[in-house]
DNA sequence: ATCGTAACGGTTGAG
DNA sequence: AGCTCAACCGTTACG
């Protein structure tokens, strides 16, 4: 690893910053999808943003599958497949017949709902649990944090953000026609909360703490962790809120104020910092306005719209998410505030909007 | 010119 | 405490 204080982040062809390994920032995603959604195609996004292409058709794949804007899960291992339920099931199998096979165990985990084909130990997994854990009958399984786990104690299988949908019920899972998520493949499963517009935005919402991370219900506290670091990231670097910054350190080296730097391909893209003041400039495409969804505070400060086609929708949890992906369609820069990227003298090429950084298209 | 994607070097966090 | 491993990241280059 590098010398961490003196990790500011590489500059791309394009001029824009980033951290090499790490995600961008949420306000960058969000931007890249508020942009596409108007019509802005992707190497116009690449272009303003000064993101790279791949990133951006990356992310917007991504939202187009998934609906969320979130990067995914870093690091960690993969959920445990022998949990302490699992191992009891093991164990009460092998107690009610002990010839029984591992094949055996392993068709009847399925076949009475303990497991599912996704998170099914293999046969060798069972062997080893038979072997190593049901030797030892009278006490509770280990759990995987190295500490007994009560019956009722469900503790978070994989990185919070993407836990799985345990514990308290979120209130869209579960709700009628919801399907068993469990049962779906990972790339389907609708994870709690974090594509919310306000969630990623840390925007309050009534009755929840600014700091979500210790007194919000389930659905914001299994994204508290990520999400936090996510708000650091944009609140100190790009200027979006001001929320947790006494939390993500790490990351705030990482992500340094480039507002104040000399590349300022993205802060001059952001959204409005919140809590705070209205910004001096309000972008043309970005409208600020009451509406009755909002659930934001009464500060005269609004979250973002999307305009129409594809009216916002307001999420269970009261935060409104972006509407379903849209077909690119051409807009002009009128339209949407942006500057044009497409100049109308076909012969110039693209550069940066207003600095002297390099443009990579002007090669 | 545009866009999808593999390769690459990097970060992260559970085990 | 430090290592390993497998997940993810964004950029770059190629087709």
């Amino acid at each position: 690893m590098m010398n961490m204080e003196q990790t500011f982040g590489e500059v791309n062809q394009l001029g824009g910053v980033f951290v090499n390994g790490r995600p961008l920032p949420n306000a960058i995603r969000l931007r890249i999808v508020e942009l596409a959604q108007l019509g802005i195609r992707p190497c116009d996004i690449s272009r303003q943003l000064r993101v790279s292409h791949g990133c951006v058709s990356k992310i917007l794949a991504r939202y187009n599958e998934t609906g969320s804007i979130l990067p995914g899960a870093i690091g960690g291992s993969k959920p445990r497949v022998t949990t302490p339920e699992v191992v009891k099931a093991i164990k009460k199998y092998k107690t009610l017949d002990p010839g029984i096979f591992a094949w055996e165990i392993r068709d009847r985990l399925l076949a009475e709902g303990v497991c599912d084909k996704y998170n099914v130990p293999s046969v060798s997994s069972i062997s080893r649990i038979l072997r190593n854990k049901i030797g030892n009958t009278t006490q509770l399984p280990d759990s995987p944090y190295g500490h007994p786990v009560k019956p009722e104690q469900h503790r978070p299988l994989y990185n919070p953000i993407y836990t799985y949908p345990v514990g308290p019920p979120a209130p869209a899972p579960g709700a009628p026609g919801v399907p068993n998520q469990s049962q779906l493949p990972m790339h389907m499963r609708h994870w709690p909360s974090p594509h919310t517009v306000s969630d990623i935005l840390g925007f309050p919402r009534p009755g929840v703490p600014i700091n979500a991370n210790e007194q919000a219900g389930p659905v914001s506290g299994a994204i508290s962790n990520e999400s936090a670091r996510y708000q650091t990231q944009m609140g100190e670097g790009y200027g979006l809120n001001h929320m947790n910054q006494m939390q993500g350190q790490t990351d705030k080296a990482k992500y340094p104020d480039v507002s104040q730097s000399s590349l300022p391909a993205v802060s001059s893209f952001v959204s409005t910092p919140y809590p705070g003041p209205p910004p001096p400039q309000t972008m043309a495409y970005m409208p600020y306005h009451q509406s009755p969804t909002t659930v934001g505070p009464t500060t005269g400060w609004q979250q973002p719209r999307f305009p129409s086609p594809g009216a916002p929708v307001t999420t269970s949890e009261g935060g409104i998410s972006i509407p379903a992906p849209l077909p690119f369609k051409p807009v002009t820069a009128a339209q949407t505030g942006l500057e044009d990227t497409k100049p109308h003298n076909p012969t110039s090429k693209v550069g940066p909007p207003t600095s002297d950084i390099p443009s990579a298209s002007s090669s």
